[in-house]
DNA sequence: CGCGGCTTTGATGTTCATCAAGTAAAGTGG
DNA sequence: CCACTTTACTTGATGAACATCAAAGCCGCG
C-alpha cells in the first residue's frame, strides 16, 4: 500500500513530508468507494470519521434550508479534501454530500490523522495553512457570487465549468437548472431565462445538458462587470 | 509577564495548554499597542507577522471591491483573534483592519508561533479546530445575511449588536448608516428607510447614533422571517 | 464661515421572484 | 414495452423588492 499511497495526489496534496512509518500507519487503514452519479455520500449530521478525498468524479456539497430548500455550498472537484473544513470544528457533518457523476473516494480514518497531527507539528503546520486557503476560498466565493448581478452568477459558473472543472469550453452540465439556482442563488425560471438570453446572443449553444461556449470574451465581459 | 499571560483572555482562548516554557518563549515577546477610533490597525497587503488578539474595543475588517466601494467583512469584538484566519494561508493580509472604537490589540509574533506549533501537535490541533470554527462562523453568517431581505438584515445586525457585542438594548452604533450598508450588503438609502421604518412602528427608538430597542420580540421575528 | 461628508425623504426605474401554463423528458409499475 | 406519473424544462405576464437619482437639511472641521 504503501508505494500507491506515495504516488497516489491524496499523499502529495495532504500528507507529503510525513515519514513512511507515519504513512504506512495511515494507508494501513485507508480505503476507498465508489459511488454512482446521484448517489448520498454523506448526510447531514452524519459523525466525521473520515477525512475524504475525491480521487475522481463530481461532487455537490450541499445542506438543507430552514425553509426547507436545498442550498448548494461548493462543488467539489478531482483532488479535493471533501469537508476538510468542519473535520476540525465539528464531531458531525453540517452538510450532505451527494455525486454528481460517478466518483471515487478515498477516506483515511481521522482518528489516526489526528494521532499523528500529535507527533508531527509540522504536519498541523501543514493542514492549518491548507483549511485556511479551503475557508478563504469558500467565503471569497460567496462574497463575489452575492455582489453579481443574474447574467454575471451564470457567467461565472460556465467559465468555472469551462476553465476549472472539464478545462474545455464543451461540456456537459452535471447539474440541473435547478440545481445552478440553489448553487448561485437565484430561480430555476431565471437561470433558464438567462441561458436562452445567451443564446440568442451567439454566446452559447445550447442542447439539454450540453453546452458550447461560443463567445468566451463575451462571457468574460459579462462576469467581470455584472 | 508570565503570570500576566496566564490569567490573560489571550491565553485562555488560543494558549491554554501550553508549558510555562511555552508559554514564556511567546511572553517574552508579546506586545500591546492601543489604537484610536478610526485609527488604520492593519492595510490590505500588509505582511503577516503577528497573531493579534482584540482585547478592548472594536474593529472592522474590510476589503476594496474591484469597483472601489469597501465591503466590510465582519466586526470584531473583544477576545476575538483578528483575522486568524489568514495567518496561515497567505503572506499577507487581504484585508484592511480599522478601529471602530477606542482599542487594544495585543500580538504574538507569528514565528514564534509557528515554532512551539512544529514542536507541540495539540497545540496545532487546538488552532485547526479554532480556525475551522471561525471559518464555520463567516460563512453561516454570509450566507444567512444574503438570503435574508433588507428589514431582516438590519434586524439581524441590531440583534448582534445588542445581544453579542453591547448586552444591552440601548447602545452607540459604532457604524456610520453607510457602513452598515457595507456590511450587510444594501445602500446607505435603503439602511436608513427601514431605520425610519422600524422608528414608526414603534420598533426603535433612534437619536443620532443612539438606538433604542423597544420591541425585541417584533425584531427577532422580522429577523426570522425576513 | 463654508466645505464636504453624513443623514434623510421622495420619485423613478430596474432587477428579480412569483405565478401560471404548457411541453419535453425521465422514471415506474403493470 | 406501454401507459402513467412525476420531474425537469421553457416562456410569458405580473408585481414586489430594491437600487438609483435628486434635492435638501444637518453636522463637524479646518
Amino acid at each position: 500500500m504503501l508505494e500507491t499511497c506515495r504516488s497516489c495526489v491524496f499523499n502529495s496534496v495532504l500528507f507529503e513530508g510525513l515519514s513512511d512509518e507515519e504513512l504506512n500507519y495511515l494507508a494501513g487503514y485507508a480505503s476507498f468507494e465508489p459511488f454512482r452519479k446521484s448517489d448520498t455520500v454523506i448526510s447531514q449530521g452524519d459523525e466525521v470519521n473520515f477525512i475524504s478525498f475525491l480521487k475522481q468524479g463530481l461532487l455537490k456539497v450541499f445542506r438543507k434550508n430552514d425553509d426547507g430548500k436545498e442550498q448548494i455550498i461548493s462543488i467539489a472537484k478531482p483532488n479535493d479534501c471533501v469537508g476538510l473544513l468542519t473535520v476540525f470544528s465539528d464531531k458531525h457533518y453540517q452538510y450532505s454530500i451527494a455525486a454528481l457523476e460517478d466518483s471515487i473516494i478515498y477516506y483515511v480514518e481521522l482518528s489516526r490523522v489526528k494521532y499523528i497531527l500529535l507527533q508531527n507539528g509540522a504536519f498541523g503546520m501543514r493542514l492549518l495553512g491548507r483549511v485556511s486557503l479551503a475557508a478563504d476560498a469558500i467565503i471569497n466565493n460567496a462574497y463575489n457570487i452575492a455582489k453579481k448581478n443574474l447574467r454575471g452568477r451564470i457567467a461565472f459558473i460556465l467559465l468555472e465549468f469551462a476553465d476549472e472543472i472539464y478545462r474545455n469550453d464543451q461540456f456537459d452540465l452535471p447539474l440541473s437548472r435547478k440545481e445552478i439556482g440553489e448553487l448561485i442563488g437565484m430561480t430555476t425560471e431565471n437561470v433558464i431565462r438567462i441561458f436562452s438570453e445567451f443564446r440568442h446572443d451567439g454566446i452559447l449553444s445550447i442542447s439539454g445538458k450540453t453546452i458550447t461556449i461560443l463567445n468566451k470574451q463575451m462571457l468574460h465581459s459579462i462576469e467581470k462587470f455584472g
